[in-house]
DNA sequence: CATTAAAATGAATAATCATTCATTCAGTTG
DNA sequence: CAACTGAATGAATGATTATTCATTTTAATG
């Protein structure tokens, strides 16, 4: 059988191991996706990469510790974008915020195989414990630098009433719920709408700063 | 090995079919939270039942029936409250929506196992087109009721600038995430407080109906 | 070009697991 | 209480799948 996409598959020997191990994570996080997590084999991942059956034992021992990879890799690109944001100096409080709302539904991270592969994971999360580990670091990670973010805003726009742990916590769980529509209703939401939505409950708190109308995103 | 948790098992064979089935739906429901989705055998899942081997083929034919059909389970218990409450004449519309709020993060649908199970069908909904119609249903159904609600609300209380079909989206994403969040942080955010998010974000669109210290919940 | 080291292969192996079905068991009927 | 019925059992079967490792391929080196 032919292999089904070998992008990254020129002059295999070649390659540094690192990118030979995000090739075969980026094939996990397509047949995950494609035939979820029970039904995703070791054949289906390798086959997917063009390579072959011996690979992933090679590169990562385990199909578990494929998996855990496969679940670092996204989390990391996702905290790793965000604090891109978070750092950036050169950005005002409210473009900060902004932009961290442009990033959670940019096509980067609504990418619908992703998206799959995160819910896939957090089905998990009980059951395995290192799973947990992970999706516990990164949410407190990003918590403590939103909740920092309302925090300037509110005293920067006097917004006496706004409490902003409760913020952060309310935007979060609606981002995530957003996700989950984005990937259980394709036909229904699109990610501009979903983004329009998080707008829509920031300008409730924020009102002079955020409102369905005002867009101060960053283009990408 | 003696059986783990055997509660319905007192006279096994004078069991009428539908609570036998019952019964290895929770068994499934138990294993799903324990050992995920992908690591739940019918093994597993018997011996969780206090029964023996063949018997999930006996009333299910084949294993993806049964997971089948515990979606359809916690799918059909969630909705079916839900209906109740949309159409209890004795509610005001207030009521129903505080009610349907509770019942959103009662003990019954905020057991840490049954979300578990949300989320493992869910992370396999884009590879498995049988949940993700099962899903798509009982969404569209919830979605329909709530949205009426949000209508009659705003007609009674003069919220003009509200938008009931985005408030539905919201609150339901909301709702959503904050599962997720009892999923993930267990020693963080308790039902009690995920409740009072989710009353907040209510109180910002009708502020004299909704706020953090009004509760008109129904005692259950 | 020969030699070496590292990467990759894939057939063979071993382990896991869903499914089957001949047999056992319990309740019911005449 | 003997014969009957349908539910339940669980050892055996067969299919699937992760893992291994002897062999092959490739690139680098002198």
């Amino acid at each position: 059988m032919e292999a089904v996409s070998a992008k990254v598959n020129d002059t295999p020997r070649s390659m540094p191991k690192q990118a030979r191990r995000r090739q075969l994570i980026e094939a996990t996080i397509k047949c995950i996706a494609e035939k979820g997590l029970s039904g995703t084999t070791m054949a289906d991942v390798t086959q997917q990469a063009g390579l072959s059956m011996g690979i992933v034992n090679l590169h990562f021992e385990t199909k578990e510790k494929l998996l855990i990879e496969t679940l670092r890799f996204i989390s990391t690109e996702y905290t790793s974008g965000l604090n891109k944001i978070f750092n950036n100096d050169k950005l005002s409080v409210e473009e900060k915020i902004a932009s961290h709302v442009s990033f959670d539904f940019s096509r980067k991270i609504t990418d619908r195989n992703k998206i799959a592969v995160w819910f896939a994971f957090w089905g998990e999360t009980k059951s395995t414990p290192t799973y947990l580990t992970i999706c516990a670091s990164y949410i407190q990670e990003i918590a403590a630098n939103l909740t920092k973010l309302f925090t300037e805003l509110k005293i920067k726009g006097n917004y006496e009433s706004v409490n902003p742990e409760l913020v952060c916590v309310c935007y979060t769980a609606l981002s995530d719920g957003l996700w989950l529509d984005l990937l259980v209703t394709p036909r229904g939401l699109k990610p501009t709408q979903a983004k329009r939505v998080a707008m829509h409950y920031l300008g409730t708190q924020f009102y002079n700063h955020f409102s369905p109308e005002t867009d101060t995103t960053i283009r990408s």
